[in-house]
DNA sequence: ACTCTGAATCAAGACGTA
DNA sequence: CTAATTGATTCAGAGT
DNA sequence: TACGTCC
């Protein structure tokens, strides 16, 4: 996911919604985090050897990665005794209409894996080694028995942890959303939290966005952000060609929906992707109907998309309630 | 001149000790 | 049956 | 704060 220039969007038109604090202001908060992105992190960064090697993930004896496990470990351990709260949120299946972006992601990891085979000096090989990394089913499993055992809450969403941050959040279960995806407003957590971290030399403080004041900031409604996000760039879409977010915005604030602005485009200067879904977004409660403005379409990815982006909405919010209810008692016994 | 986009590139944790 | 991240920064070039 | 270590 992830929104192109979010941001920078967002400080420079809706600056109240930001603000920054230290750590300790957040003792007593519970805290939805995902855990997936976290883990990727931890693999990337945690790692052994230095100058003049390639640096190495930690092993067990049998060759399996640890570094993630020492990566929660420790980070877990702060949290609660800075009286953070956390609850892991794991990644369930990805929408597929991500499939085209998946796609892509595929052909470029095909390409660092090649570059490695024929990489010579130290660098090239860290470089696409760590292009190469990912989260395996077995990682998130580690974690989720280390987390467990903590008395940690853990809560598999069904689809992406992101929206499922959210949806904690929206219930009242959490205080907040904390990851650095910016794509969870697009959900609607009420708080998002940024730079939850605690190098011991605390680099930058804790960054918290207000998702009211972002809307209000913006002027926009939820509909309308989330037609902004569109028109930014997510990974659910192509773009369209010359508009970025400072255009994007303008052009939502004035038409009032994409569906105007799309229909209001000049289609000899901006080319509108083929497919293009306007209801698609991956907002829970945005409706998924509309056709699309395309003129070539490709029915049958439009047909798909429709269908899963339905999956999408209906299942977070009921199917996880109880179990959602459940971990956030065990993290008031903790 | 100025603004904006878009492609490319990079970096990404936390501890204890000196 | 398998996949599975992002944001910040910088710079070139197009458009206004 | 810089640096080596975590497996």
């Amino acid at each position: 996911m992830g929104i192109k220039g979010l941001t920078k969007l967002l400080n420079d038109e809706a600056p109240g919604c930001i603000k920054e604090a230290e750590l300790s202001s957040y003792t007593g908060r519970k805290v939805a985090i995902d855990a997936s992105m976290a883990l990727y992190q931890f693999i990337i960064a945690i790692r052994s050897g230095s100058e003049g090697f390639a640096a190495q993930v930690l092993t067990n004896e049998q060759g399996e990665i640890t570094s993630h496990i020492q990566g929660i470990f420790n980070r877990t351990i702060r949290m609660l005794t800075n009286g953070i709260k956390p609850v892991y949120v794991f990644d369930g299946k990805p929408p597929t209409l991500k499939s085209g972006e998946l796609a892509k992601r595929m052909a470029r990891r095909q390409e660092a894996q090649s570059k490695l085979e024929a990489a010579e000096s130290v660098e090239d090989k860290e470089k696409y080694g760590k292009r190469l990394t990912r989260v395996t089913r077995k990682h998130s499993e580690d974690a989720m028995k280390l987390l467990r055992l903590m008395g940690v809450p853990v809560v598999q969403a069904p689809c992406e942890a992101e929206a499922q941050c959210a949806e904690l959040a929206r219930a009242g279960k959490v205080w907040a959303t904390g990851t650095e995806d910016m794509d969870a407003l697009c959900f609607r957590t009420p708080k998002l939290l940024r730079r939850l971290t605690f190098g011991a030399a605390n680099k930058q403080p804790v960054m918290e966005v207000d998702y009211q004041k972002a809307i209000d900031g913006l002027g926009l409604t939820y509909e309308q952000f989330v037609d902004l996000c569109i028109l930014c760039g997510c990974d659910y879409t192509d773009t369209i060609k010359g508009i970025g977010p400072k255009t994007a915005l303008k052009l939502v604030r004035t038409h009032g929906s994409i569906a105007n602005v799309v229909r209001s485009l000049d289609k000899k200067k901006y080319q509108v992707p083929a497919g293009w879904i306007k209801g698609s977004n991956p907002a829970p409660s945005a409706k998924p109907d509309e056709a699309t403005e395309g003129e070539d379409g490709l029915e049958g990815e439009g047909a798909s998309n429709k269908e899963n982006s339905e999956k999408n909405e209906s299942a977070p919010p009921e199917s996880d309630e109880k179990k959602k209810a459940e971990d956030a008692e065990k993290a008031d016994d903790a």
